[in-house]
DNA sequence: TCTGGGGTCCTAGGACCC
DNA sequence: TCTGGGGTCCTAGGACCC
């Protein structure tokens, strides 16, 4: 659409590999600061600089400091938020943009955090806004200083606890610095054109599975669960799993697995607009699960050789060079 | 305003066990 | 035959994040 309104756009196609570069550049100069540094998100982190006051006595030159070699040898900017916890260094980052910073003190909590909308709060999205709205609780020292039971009966136990102490600046949970093992490796499409039979469904389910389990294999992770989400033409969305009872990483498994969920999620009428495979519950444990009765693990060798080539031929030119046979025609399927 | 793709966590209900 | 209490696991869906 916008390509018909400006022929002349200019489109540049993202590109994941540069953006993690970067990110993994920007945490290593971050982790000069601090040997406590929390991976938040993949441009977004914590640094714990507790007890380093001998080292950095003025934590808001070290903060600009920071903010400017980032600048200055990566080429971006960020901001940096300054606080006695994360919740607070994490709001003090969202105050004006870009390349500031800012600070967020205990003794600043009532000017700069309460006037807030409530929607600003880290974790309170647009359904719990609209629950507090009920209540006439607009802004975030509404928030503070409402009652937590009447909050918890709104929002949950746990949300409306941990709701009710940010509202009040607290957050007792610390800066974790290790790493945490990844949970779960997806893949989904919506597509251009309604998905309304099984075998375009398919195709697109063989792709989508192929993706997942190949970054899942780079890895050395295994899956014990397969999850297939749809979503149909009126916006619905439907998951679907399965836990077996043996992890598994072999393409063709996950796809034949995704195909049963699939027939028992969809009708195959109702027009689908998005198609997803997920797969969780991950192991990374080496146990190799021959079967007990020996007679498949011919077939099963078969089918982790057939993967290893594709993914040796992945890993030398690229992604994007090898498609399963049947993914081909998936993206454009033909009009009647 | 309506929407893509990748995730994590929580809740509630049901099945099942002792 | 109907009932307690405690627990785990699985599933579907929702809320939230970037």
């Amino acid at each position: 659409m916008a390509l018909r309104k400006c022929p002349n756009l200019k489109i540049t196609p993202p590109d994941f590999s540069l953006y993690s570069e970067y990110s993994k550049a920007f945490k290593d100069i971050c982790r000069q600061y601090s040997p406590s540094v929390e991976e938040f998100s993949i441009d977004e982190c914590f640094l714990d600089m507790s007890g380093m006051e001998h080292l950095y006595p003025d934590i808001i030159k070290t903060a600009y400091e920071l903010k400017d070699r980032i600048k200055n040898e990566l080429g971006f900017t960020v901001n940096v938020g300054v606080g006695s916890n994360k919740l607070l260094a994490k709001m003090a980052s969202d105050f004006e943009k870009p390349d500031k910073v800012h600070t967020l003190f205990d003794d600043e909590i009532e000017e700069k955090m309460w006037p807030l909308p409530v929607r600003d709060l880290l974790f309170l999205g647009k359904a719990s806004a609209q629950k507090l709205e009920s209540l006439y609780i607009r802004t975030i020292g509404d928030l503070a200083h409402s009652d937590i039971n009447v909050i918890k009966s709104m929002l949950g136990n746990k949300a409306g606890e941990q709701m009710h102490s940010f509202a009040n600046g607290i957050d007792n949970s610390p800066v974790e610095s290790k790493q945490r093992q990844v949970k779960s490796y997806g893949h989904s499409i919506t597509v251009d054109e309604d998905v309304t039979d099984f075998a375009s469904a398919d195709r697109l389910l063989l792709a989508l599975s192929d993706a997942a389990a190949s970054r899942m294999r780079a890895d050395g992770a295994r899956a014990y669960n397969v999850c297939v989400t749809i979503r149909d033409n009126h916006f619905k969305t439907k998951t679907h799993q399965r836990q077996s009872e043996f992890p598994t990483d072999i393409t063709k498994d996950i796809y034949d697995v995704s195909k049963e969920l699939l027939r028992e999620a969809w009708n195959g009428k109702s027009p689908l607009r998005l198609i997803g495979v997920s797969l969780g519950d991950i192991t990374k444990e080496s146990g190799e699960q021959l079967s007990l009765f020996g007679s498949n693990n011919d077939e099963l060798d078969k089918k982790r050789n057939l993967d290893a080539a594709v993914d040796s031929i992945r890993n030398k030119f690229g992604d994007s060079k090898i498609l399963l046979g049947s993914t081909i025609n998936t993206r454009r399927p033909k009009k009647k």
